[in-house]
RNA sequence: GCCCGCUUGGCGGAAUCGGUAGACGCAGCGGACUUAAAAUCCGCUUUUCGCAAGAGAGUGCCGGUUCGAGUCCGGCAGCGGGCACCA
């Protein structure tokens, strides 16, 4: 078939889909003769549009699985739809649509935008989150859960719009006010469902270590969510009336440095405290205005109100400490109240000084003069927090701290006052929410039976379809019919638990459901499940460092104890991409233009194009619709071609880091598909062998052979952006051959073929396309990587750096073989050599071999 | 405030084992082809001095270790990310 003058992108990129779909390549079971690989990137939600961060998380999930496969893997790339949530419902009440039918139709649309791309994806176990056949399993695993205590319930805070009479999420919240009816939110206790995760929070923190494909950011921030620490809890005696106060402590061996107790604004007794005292209420409410975002307290003065109370010090009942409530004290860690050592302890010593009270040094650093600290110390404002040995602290007096820590928990043990123990930071998890679009709680409340779990046979629990958004509210809850049901203990009129689950419910096990995706019987299909799990290479955005991730890890721990998997980890290797940024352009007046808005002139300044007026220009943010700096996939597919998007996405920049978007690059990956294309025409044909000899064509080849080498063990390691630079240097040595003669079109047509087989995963269509003029035998997505000769890598001779005084002075080319001696006459037979040492001494001659020569005089 | 990361030409980045800094690309400049343009191909492109040969400087800043530092160590600054004041 005669080759057309122009690389027709859209037609061939269409006829390799579905020769791939028509041969099922991507459709993969379990093959216990062959390795497997599990590749899967976080499944998307169906937001009805798909953008560049998915276009880049899926073309780097498919180089890999493309990869894996070509290298003899049993490769699982499946996809799926995170489908539950909450625009769902937005929709629906701004628009009218059913959240069903608004779904739905967004995974349509999205599923025929991800075509286009040529994904290596088993379409045949694509799955969605919302359909009943999904989540059935997912009630059954909430009733295991409740059998084996993993599951509880209780009372919780939310936050509370009084207009619509409706519950907000975090997100719906603005400055402490609901989105839709700009009330003040109020917070509200309800009964609500949680998950054990606490039980885990040792296990999930010790497995850490073990992740070793992780990324080091990733763990860090799981351990420091988990965030375990060794303290004690210690009780106050209160001074004048019944009761004690008792709190959490990391370092108890400064009780002696104590001067103050805090209580948290939330505490059970500062509220007994505030009935009554209009001044501390007037407190508690400043303190909630506060709100609990970070920079609001961090810029916020650490304040404090006297209670009048006093309490005992547990090591000597004749010294009294004052109460105070204070802002900085948190309910939902340790005890809710703390106890301040202004000495050692920064916060607690501004505390002091604000208010008047005691600062005592009760640690002083090892080898200084003690007096002399102390005073300083106890006149200063800086607090001493570092390590050193106890001092007036009475039984602790000059041990370490790690002693003093131990020694002060055995005392306050044995006084009864406390006792030694480890806090975790880590809460439990909250899986109530009160919506309509998310998977059915199964369970039913009998006035008389209590809380009692849905009969396994009569699931699944299904959202009723008839619902309507035009109230506020869960459309559960006011269902005619939904809720009424029979006490499946005893028969009576019972009704329906109406909250559902948390999204994050879904995501927990839907990597391990991609197994064997349409069973109908059981979650997990048990061969299919020990055969793929875990997943070997996981990638997505590293916004779900903690939740979506711990939330995961935890699931397997609970689904394990279940009897339903018997992994200890889902995730073997974790990437975790950086996001699409672009220029920003504004108007004189800061409003944001669209990219299609502007023009740039003859004189390089840009410009509006609808009034001709001045644009700003603003620096490469992530891409987001308010900033209107976003590039729509479908315009640069239909425009450049799927190949050309995926080596843009690519290109330059290191997969983890952020990546700019710019026209400019996209361009260059197009020309460069149109080079690799119109390269590929220009073999010739020869009989000759491959030459690996010294002549430009041997050279050449056995550049390839490295260039495979490289290539392979960039893309082992995500080096995706070096792949692509040793991909180009490979074509830029190729083009640069001449066919002069029959061994130079032999090794000229091996280049063409390396460069065809190496781009098949980052260029899957342009790959085929060319490997099928080749003559290739079989679709080069089921061809064998190319393996490559390692006696071609090697070289006979050397190019040494020669360094005078620690600066390049020349380079010399040597045999491999020769001797220190050789190396350092000819070292030294450079002329510029010879200028720089300048009859001085030569002191050493340093050698590194294949490296360097350096000259010391 | 705490924790983590980053800082290399006009730009994205490479150098990942302490050994030739700037691979590869983008942008720019010059040339070839063309009536012309586009496309394509070739060349130059860290910077200063110099006609050149060459010499000097140079990986955020200051200092250190080393024959040799973008890379290791100490200090500082800037930028980005995480955070629930974690007691």
């Amino acid at each position: 078939m005669a080759r057309e003058d122009r690389y027709n992108v859209k037609a061939t990129e269409q006829k390799w889909q579905t020769a791939w779909d028509q041969a099922r390549c991507f459709e993969v079971t379990e093959d216990t003769s062959r390795p497997k690989y599990y590749v899967l990137e976080m499944f998307p939600y169906p937001s009805g549009r798909i953008h560049m961060g998915h276009v880049r998380n899926y073309t780097l999930g498919d180089v890999v699985a493309r990869f894996k496969r070509a290298q003899g893997f049993n490769v699982l790339h499946p996809m799926g739809w995170d489908a539950f949530g909450l625009p769902a419902e937005n929709a629906a009440i701004e628009r009218g649509a059913h959240p069903g039918t608004w779904t739905y139709q967004n995974i349509d649309a999205m599923r025929a935008q991800f075509k286009p791309m040529g994904l290596s994806i088993d379409w045949s176990r694509e799955i969605a989150t919302c359909a009943p056949d999904y989540y059935r399993h997912e009630q059954k695993m909430f009733l295991d859960f409740l059998k084996t205590g993993l599951a509880y319930r209780k009372e919780s805070w939310v936050n509370w719009d009084p207009v619509d009479n409706t519950v907000l999420a975090n997100e719906q919240v603005i400055d402490g006010r609901g989105w839709r009816t700009g009330a003040l939110v109020e917070r509200r206790k309800l009964s609500q469902w949680f998950l054990k995760i606490t039980a885990y929070a040792d296990d999930l923190l010790e497995a850490i270590k073990g992740l070793e494909r992780w990324p080091e950011k990733v763990r860090t921030m799981q351990t420091n969510w988990i965030g375990r620490s060794e303290g004690a809890r210690v009780t106050w005696d209160l001074v004048g009336r019944d009761g004690s106060i008792e709190v959490f402590t990391t370092r108890p061996d400064t009780l002696f440095g104590a001067s103050f107790l805090a209580l948290s604004p939330h505490h059970p007794l500062t509220a007994e405290l505030a009935a009554g005292n209009a001044a501390l209420t007037e407190f508690i409410a400043d303190c909630d205005r506060l709100g609990t975002s970070e920079e609001a307290i961090e810029t916020a003065e650490k304040k404090g109100f006297d209670t009048g109370l006093t309490v005992r010090h547990p090591f000597n009942p004749d010294w009294t400490v004052p109460v105070y409530v204070a802002n900085f004290v948190l309910m939902d860690y340790g005890t809710g109240a703390v106890f301040g050592c202004p000495a050692h302890d920064q916060r607690d010593m501004d505390f002091a000084r604000k208010y008047g009270l005691p600062v005592k040094a009760v640690v002083a650093p090892k080898g200084e003069d003690t007096a002399a600290f102390v005073a300083t110390l106890e006149a200063s404002e800086t607090a001493y927090s570092d390590d050193g040995i106890a001092i007036n602290s009475d039984f602790l007096n000059g041990l370490s701290q790690t002693e003093a820590k131990s020694a002060a928990i055995r005392k306050i043990e044995s006084l009864e006052k406390g006792h030694g123990t480890i806090q975790y930071r880590l809460r439990d998890w909250g899986v109530s929410r009160q919506r309509y679009w998310g998977c059915p709680i199964p369970v039913i409340h009998c006035d008389d039976c209590g809380v009692v779990p849905v009969p396994e046979q009569d699931l699944p629990v299904q959202l009723p379809e008839d619902v309507t958004f035009d109230k506020p509210g869960n459309p559960l809850e006011r269902h005619p019919t939904w809720k009424h049901t029979t006490c499946p203990c005893c028969g009576k009129a019972a009704r329906r638990e109406t909250d559902t689950f948390d999204t994050f419910f879904e995501s927990s096990w839907y990597f391990a459901r991609f197994c064997a995706p349409k069973n109908p019987d059981v979650a997990f299909d048990r061969t299919a499940v020990d055969y793929w799990l875990p997943v070997d290479q996981y990638i997505g955005g590293v916004e779900h460092a903690v939740l979506h991730l711990l939330y995961s890890r935890f699931f397997t721990r609970a689904l394990k104890e279940c009897g339903y998997l018997d992994v200890k980890e889902p995730f073997d290797g974790l990437f975790t991409q950086g996001m699409i940024c672009h220029e920003t352009y504004q108007t004189a007046d800061g409003k944001w233009l669209d990219p299609s808005e502007i023009e740039k002139t003859d004189s390089g300044l840009w410009i509006r194009t609808a009034d001709q007026s001045p644009v700003t220009v603003g620096r490469s943010i992530k891409m987001s619709k308010s900033k209107k700096n976003v590039v729509d996939p479908d315009r640069i597919f239909d425009a450049y071609g799927a190949d050309a998007a995926r080596l843009f996405m690519l290109s330059d920049s290191p997969p983890e880091r952020d990546l700019d978007w710019t026209d400019s690059g996209i361009e260059g990956a197009w020309r460069f598909i149109n080079r690799l294309w119109r390269m590929a025409g220009e073999i010739q044909a020869s009989a000759a062998a491959v030459p690996t000899d010294s002549s430009p064509a041997g050279k050449l080849v056995r550049m390839a052979h490295k260039t495979i080498a490289a290539i392979t063990e960039d893309l082992e390691k995500l080096r995706f952006n070096t792949a692509v630079a040793r991909i180009r240097e490979l074509a830029n040595a190729v083009g640069g051959l001449e066919q002069t003669d029959d061994a130079a079109r032999s090794a000229y047509r091996f280049g063409i073929e390396t460069l065809v087989r190496i781009s098949a995963p980052m260029m899957p269509h342009l790959a085929e396309e060319l490997w099928s003029e080749l003559g290739g035998a079989t679709l080069l997505t089921d061809t064998p990587w190319p393996t490559y000769d390692p006696a071609l890598l090697v070289e006979d001779t050397v190019t040494l750096a020669v360094q005078v005084k620690g600066k390049l002075r020349g380079t010399i080319e040597v045999a491999k073989t020769a001797s220190d001696a050789e190396i350092e006459a000819a070292a030294l037979g450079l002329e510029t050599v010879q200028a720089q040492i300048g009859g001085q001494p030569v002191r050493k001659i340093i050698i590194v071999p294949g490296k360097i020569v350096n000259v010391v005089v």
